[in-house]
RNA sequence: GGAGGGGUGGCAGAGUGGUCGAAUGCGUCGGUCUUGAAAACCGAAGUGCCGCAAGGUACCGUGGGUUCGAAUCCCACCCCCUCUGCCA
């Protein structure tokens, strides 16, 4: 949520900002000023009110002690009380309104964010490795899920519907060996704590980091939209903070999790979708960091390397690039997106989104700290993916598949899945 | 699921209709003392909103209600704890 202050401020300049992101967010702005000004002159007039009725109720007070009739002054504060109600009536119209438009206005890009419509506006920032070469014709993952019986698409309809898959045998076994990688290298070597939050999340913690009030088609509801399973780590993690006012010895926060994550991905069937590359559920190692807000420029520098070495580590080539203003997403101001390329799939994937939040979602949640002034300030939130799973996978397979159709396993990842190749 | 207890400042915890934004303790900050620190002592300090300011106002889990006036009384809901049922 941004802060009201910055739109009254300086309204045109907010506006061109957030019209650079595309889509007509801006045309509420109009409305949320003019809400707001309502809302002050009403809050003014009914503090006014409620000033004299606490003097006045005092008045009565003693009228009764000394045993003195008090009727005709209390006929007058009832009149007070029944303004002071109809006032708070319309500042609370104008409040719940400018609220209800202020969640629906997106985060600020960084002033320094490329502008852009899409994501063909988007700067490739650095690439490490090469795209491997092959001496026979590389399959795509599926072919190769097939052949080693990895995992298995109808067995994952069987059970549930289109968009779900069943790993099986040692992909099911990949596919934890991968996650188990995950969260130790960033335990270990990235100085994180690890959680294991729940997956089912409620509303309040769902507008926290803004998937509501504008995305709720893209979730799976529960209980009448009571509940709804978590599209990503991010939602559950960052708001274990929710509400809190930290001190400033507990910062930074730097918290990974696995979780699965759960997308209806409404209207996206077919585009870039095949196989395991876009799932209703899929798994994901999620990087969270709570910093002070003067340092999380360089925590988001930090947090995108720290997913790139998840790459390097595993020895798959990539490519970060930065997300232009119309590519960024809603509640973000910086995004680095990092791809990984997968050979059989021809084309790079998106493993990793690393994003610096500024205060947008610790203001929605209000999570703050208290500075060395002792003023409580709002915190800034990032996260990324470290990483997501499905699409390592994807190139993970795609990278070290060899002639025979079986896969070498790079040393990195040998201890936890107990062999060096899988099939043949 | 059932019974009981409880939700108050950063934390713990008093407070059962007006003088309560709220005792006390811990923690925090400033000072005295000390070579320095600890201890002790003195002092400061809740949060949001409105206002240029002075100041005002709201907030005691959430939402309603009673009242001239509610942390305090009533209703509903949410959450936590203890016991208990079923169960991985």
């Amino acid at each position: 949520m941004l802060d009201i202050r910055l739109l009254r401020d300086d309204p045109e300049s907010i506006k061109t900002r957030v019209k650079s992101r595309g889509g007509d967010a801006w045309t509420l702005i109009d409305e949320i000023l003019a809400c707001d000004e309502k809302r002050r002159a009403g809050e003014t007039e009914k503090q006014q009110l409620q000033s004299d009725r606490n003097r006045i109720s005092k008045e009565i007070g003693q009228l009764k002690k000394t045993g003195e009739d008090s009727s005709s002054v209390e006929a007058e504060v009832r009149k007070i009380g029944e303004r002071i109600k109809a006032i708070g009536e319309e500042v609370d119209t104008a409040d719940s309104r400018q609220t209800e438009l202020l969640l629906q206005i997106p985060n600020l890009p960084h002033e320094e964010c490329p502008v852009g419509e899409d994501e063909t506006a988007n700067p490739v920032i650095r690439e490490w490795g090469k795209q491997p070469e092959f001496d026979f014709e590389p399959v795509d993952h599926v072919e190769l899920g097939k052949r080693n019986e990895l995992f298995d698409f109808e067995l994952g309809a069987r059970v549930s519907s289109s968009g779900f898959v069943t790993y099986t045998g040692m992909g099911a076994r990949l596919e934890r060996a991968l996650i188990q990688f995950l969260l130790d290298l960033h335990t270990t070597a990235h100085d994180y704590r690890e959680v294991s939050p729940p997956f089912i999340i409620n509303r309040d913690s769902m507008f926290g980091t803004g998937q509501l009030p504008k995305f709720e088609d893209d979730m799976y509801g529960l209980e009448d939209g009571a509940f709804f399973l978590a599209p990503t780590a991010e939602v559950p993690v960052t708001n274990l903070y929710r509400e809190q006012l930290l001190g400033i010895g507990d910062l930074p926060i730097k918290l990974t999790a696995y979780t699965p994550c759960f997308r209806r991905e409404a209207g996206s069937a077919g585009r870039e979708s095949r196989g395991l590359i876009r799932m209703h559920q899929f798994d994901k190692v999620e990087l969270v960091n709570i910093v002070r807000p003067e340092d999380s420029a360089d925590y988001l520098e930090k947090l995108t390397a720290e997913a790139e070495t998840v790459l390097q580590k595993l020895g798959l080539h990539y490519r970060t690039i930065e997300l232009c203003t119309g590519d960024l997403g809603f509640s973000s101001a910086k995004t680095y997106d990092i791809e990984v390329w997968a050979p059989g799939h021809g084309g790079y994937l998106e493993v990793s989104s690393c994003s610096n939040f500024f205060d947008y979602q610790s203001r929605r949640m209000k999570l703050r700290f208290k500075d060395e002034e002792g003023k409580n300030r709002f915190c800034h939130t990032l996260n990324g993916s470290g990483t997501a799973l499905p699409r390592l996978y994807v190139a993970f397979l795609e990278t070290y598949q060899q002639a025979d159709g079986s896969i070498l396993i790079p040393e990195a990842l040998q201890p936890y899945l107990g062999t060096d190749r899988i099939g043949a």
